[in-house]
DNA sequence: CACAGAGTAAACCGCTCAGTGTAATATAGT
DNA sequence: ACTATATTACACTGAGCGGTTTACTCTGTG
């Protein structure tokens, strides 16, 4: 068990990981073929097999990569001393920033594509969104409970701010395969997000 | 060619439709088994494919269907004489009302696996959408045209308004599988979003 | 060199499934 | 009764694919 030794499986493991994701992100779950995995990987099918039981738990330790980046993107803390409209916007830009990776991106396809298609996963699936907006959630229940925000229902709000960003830069990604907004294209949406939320749940002396 | 025998034939047309809606919904396109489209359709596995080509063509035409009535949803016209937020919460609520539909529900959620999945579809997914929001869009520019809505950007305008709802209002129950709203959780949502983009949007002479 | 753990190639198993061919039967108008 | 068209049962083809087995090789270490 010497360090080259380790790595060299570690290597095989790491290019069986990334072939999935690619082989996964071009046919979705029922269409990816192990054979084209391991080929992709430069690995033999047996190798793909000592590393991962099946074609399933591949699919999770992939899935269990996408849950950890989304789930620490917004994942901010509030802050009493700076102006709200500061703090959303930076939010937004963190949210807008996931959609810079493509491989972030087609991989969550994927992933939804399967809850979509399975009530079972449905569970899953609501702590996957929760998580994603769980930062951000946290955030909002400190800007309302420091009278920051003219409503008293954080989650309603939470939502509806990152409905408008979704709305724009991530469901048209994924179901129509938008182009990813430009920087510039970004910094609008935020901008547009936020002074719409602001117009509604901003206090008038907080600007 | 007489009208009772053409009816047979439309009905067991009909029936097959209907089968493969039942059997694309709970299964996907990829899980969708054709023997047993047929059995649910009480019909031969040969009729299946004398009605309709393949399992391809079969899931075009199911798909045509959900177009047709997700297009004409929305689409009202535009009253000068009656008040924005009147107008707007019909909107909202007319496109609430899909959800009404799990046929519809469940169905949508395939077809747009689908898109995710394939960037071949990535064409038709934006045709789809925008025939979906196109009926709004008009209202929306019209409108704009009339200057009652703050602004000239109609096509953010309708994105955002629908984002609002459909945050809240449709891509829950499509990814989570969330349960369907009740009629005061629609109207809640309804006027919230009316609220929320009336006060960035709105006039302040029109309400 | 010897050894062990890991990797490899290729055949193979079992099963699923889209789609077809066929020959018999049913339907409904004339 | 005759005819044209639909429908049916069912066997079958051919391909794809998840996963396994086997017999062999490679790599790095002591």
């Amino acid at each position: 068990m010497t360090v080259t030794k380790k790595r060299l499986s570690e290597r095989k493991h790491q290019a069986i990981l990334d072939a999935a994701a690619e082989e996964f992100m071009e046919f979705g779950f029922q269409g990816a073929n192990m054979d084209r995995v391991a080929s992709r990987a430069e690995v033999s099918k047996r190798t793909v097999y000592n590393h991962f039981a099946s074609k399933e738990s591949l699919f999770e330790s992939i899935t269990r990569q996408i849950w950890h980046q989304a789930q620490t993107a917004t994942d901010v803390p509030f802050q009493a001393d700076v102006a709200i409209a500061d703090q959303l916007l930076n939010i937004a830009e963190r949210e807008l920033a996931l959609l810079e990776s493509p491989h972030y991106l087609r991989l969550t396809a994927v992933v939804l594509a399967e809850f979509a298609r399975s009530q079972e996963l449905a569970t899953q699936a609501r702590d996957w969104v929760k998580q994603e907006e769980s930062g951000a959630r946290r955030w909002m229940d400190q800007a309302v409970a420091a009278g920051r925000l003219n409503t008293d229902d954080a989650e309603t709000a939470t939502t509806q701010f990152f409905s408008l960003i979704k709305g724009r830069a991530f469901w048209p990604q994924m179901i129509e395969h938008a182009p990813i907004p430009t920087a510039a294209e970004q910094a609008r949406i935020a901008q547009s997000s936020v002074a719409l939320f602001l117009d509604h749940y901003g206090l008038k002396d907080d600007r």
